[in-house]
RNA sequence: GGGUCGCUAGCUCAAUUAGGCAGAGCAACGGACUCUUAAUCCGUAGGUUCGGGGUUCGAUUCCCCGGCGGCCUACCA
């Protein structure tokens, strides 16, 4: 543990001393019978445990038995270990469950078959304790599937007591802070982060089976492109050098298209220091590939299958509930041309999309109504995002392709060939959010050394968000990028729609949460 | 960052309307019970009401300052 921070004093881990009223007498307790474990020559922390089965593959191999064929199983020996969750005294019998990562199962524990001394250290079990046990299976006369403990031992004491059985953990900060104990006392937690890791495993399946390579890229950047954000600055000592979080991989996962990996996909965090909300978190995850010879309508296309097909395996079809909203993923998905959705989804004027004066008129009668303030100088494109942003992305709900957007707001997008004022740029949008970023890619050198030299202006007049020049990057467009299409999709907020959860802080382990001061 | 709401036993929640001895369930502890499953029954114990200050005879309750958190909002994905 660190010492550099006086102000940050953790709790002292299960320190009776330090500890008063109730919780100081539960942790004496639990220290008392710790001690007295090791008293009779046991062991409260053993190193192993092999087991014969985890407690899931026992419902499902002997979940469904004759009663013949349970006579058999509850002879032989099944070695199973995890958390007690419950225990249920009954004089000379005790019932407890008992579960591991894969499930549930409830042990059977007779004075009569363990004998007296044994049995009564059973009842000195606590509940959150880690035990190991052997004996056979088989279903008792209420049909509870079970084990006929023959033998058990603590494996693991637990010194701090659980959160109430039926209600769980309710405090969100403590949820957040010590995961732990919300994983252990509220089982739909658990079942959002399976479901997670489910969706990212059908992503990396997706993607393997279409010759897509996984790689990893820098986190720390000296130069942090590739999106439009605020970086977290570090530094490394040795070689005396600044260095960037990266706010995206995407330069450098072109380098590798370059290099002639003409597929390429990496699934790893982001950094961008930005606010938090119930849509952002500093660290966030995001899948970004790349595939060359393919342009923006290849990438609406993989997206519809790819999503289609993780909605159907995670969700059971193509349908998900998401709040009061029920979100449909049948295919083919709306799409509007960016200007388009303006005037038809958003209902603003015709004109506003011709002419600036008509479009700064109409942001500022919206504005009024939001509070927000429109700067005098802000041009014809990001007045026309203004209008995108209040107008339209709020009455997106359902899977929405917004395609061909403005070169403005988008550096890193090849420019149409009948247009070069529009690029040829999508978003996906559900739910009013945007789920996911992809464009073909700007693969002229020139271009982008153009775009690289007007995010540089924009940097010095101010904007923090806007590029530097990576002048590698573009050397490496010199040596060709081929024809390539590339797409971001944000996991974490795919997961809040998987999972119906109203927050990302709900799909991410431990997110960011302000040090506490005792 | 701004606004707003919240913080009471290890956990889940009462009591705050209009200031008057802070309660219950689970968990814990002692006892009964050889098929329970939110086990049941009898009994015991457990509180810096987030911290500090103020008003008051008296503050969990009212006021101020601070801490942490939720939600809304802003920057953004």
């Amino acid at each position: 543990m660190s010492e550099s921070n006086p102000q940050y004093q953790p709790e002292p881990a299960a320190d009776p001393e330090a500890a008063e009223g109730k919780l100081g007498e539960i942790l004496e307790q639990r220290r008392r019978k710790l001690e007295q474990v090791r008293q009779e020559g046991g062991d409260p922390f053993v190193n192993r445990f092999p087991i014969s089965h985890r407690i899931g593959e026992i419902a499902d191999k002997y979940g469904e038995l004759s009663d013949e064929e349970y006579e058999e199983t509850k002879a032989q020996r099944f070695v199973v270990a995890g958390r007690v969750m419950a225990k249920r005294l009954q004089g000379k019998v005790v019932f407890m469950d008992l579960r591991d990562g894969t499930g549930r199962i409830q042990l059977f524990v007779r004075m009569n078959e363990l004998g007296e001394e044994a049995f009564a250290r059973v009842k000195e079990l606590d509940i959150g304790d880690i035990v190991g046990s052997a004996g056979g299976v088989f279903r008792t006369r209420t049909k509870e599937l079970s084990i006929w403990v023959r033998e058990i031992q603590l494996l693991t004491k637990s010194m701090y007591p659980l959160p109430e059985k039926w209600h769980g953990l309710q405090d969100v900060e403590t949820r957040y802070r010590q995961r732990y104990v919300d994983l252990i006392a509220n089982p739909d937690v658990m079942g959002i982060f399976h479901k997670r890791s489910r969706m990212i495993q059908l992503m990396r399946r997706f993607l393997d089976d279409r010759g897509f390579l996984e790689v990893e890229t820098p986190m720390m950047q000296p130069i942090a492109g590739g999106a439009a954000a605020k970086p977290f600055t570090t530094y490394h000592n040795t070689l005396d050098m600044p260095l960037y979080l990266r706010v995206a991989p995407e330069l450098y996962l072109k380098r590798l298209v370059v290099g002639g990996i003409d597929r390429v996909y990496e699934i790893n965090r982001n950094f961008r220091n930005e606010g938090i909300s119930t849509q952002h978190n500093p660290e966030f995850t995001m899948v970004e590939f790349y595939m060359a010879y393919a342009d923006y309508n290849d990438l609406m296309a993989l997206t519809e299958e790819m999503l289609t097909g993780i909605v159907e395996d995670v969700a059971g079809g193509r349908t998900l509930t998401y709040g009061e909203e029920e979100l449909s993923f049948e295919t083919p998905w709306a799409r509007f041309k960016w200007h388009d959705a303006i005037v038809e989804l958003g209902e603003c004027p015709a004109e506003v999309l011709r002419d600036a004066g008509a479009a700064r008129e109409h942001a500022l009668k919206l504005a009024a109504r939001t509070g927000y303030p429109i700067p005098a100088d802000m041009d014809h494109v990001h007045l026309l995002e203004f209008l995108f942003e209040e107008t339209v992305e709020p009455k997106l709900r359902q899977p929405t392709f917004i395609y061909d957007f403005p070169r403005a707001l988008s550096p890193l997008s090849k420019s149409r060939e009948d247009d070069p004022e529009i690029v040829e740029r999508f978003e996906l949008i559900i739910s009013g959010r945007e789920i996911a970023n992809a464009y073909t890619e700007l693969n002229d050198p020139d271009d982008q050394r153009g775009r690289f030299e007007a995010q540089a202006a924009a940097r010095e007049a101010g904007d923090e968000e806007a590029h530097e020049v990576d002048w590698d990057y573009l050397r490496a467009l010199e040596y060709g990028l081929p024809p390539t299409a590339g797409e971001g999709i944000g996991i974490d907020r795919l997961a809040m729609l998987l999972t119906d959860s109203p927050s990302i802080r709900d799909v991410i382990f431990f997110p960011l949460m302000r040090k506490t001061q005792d």
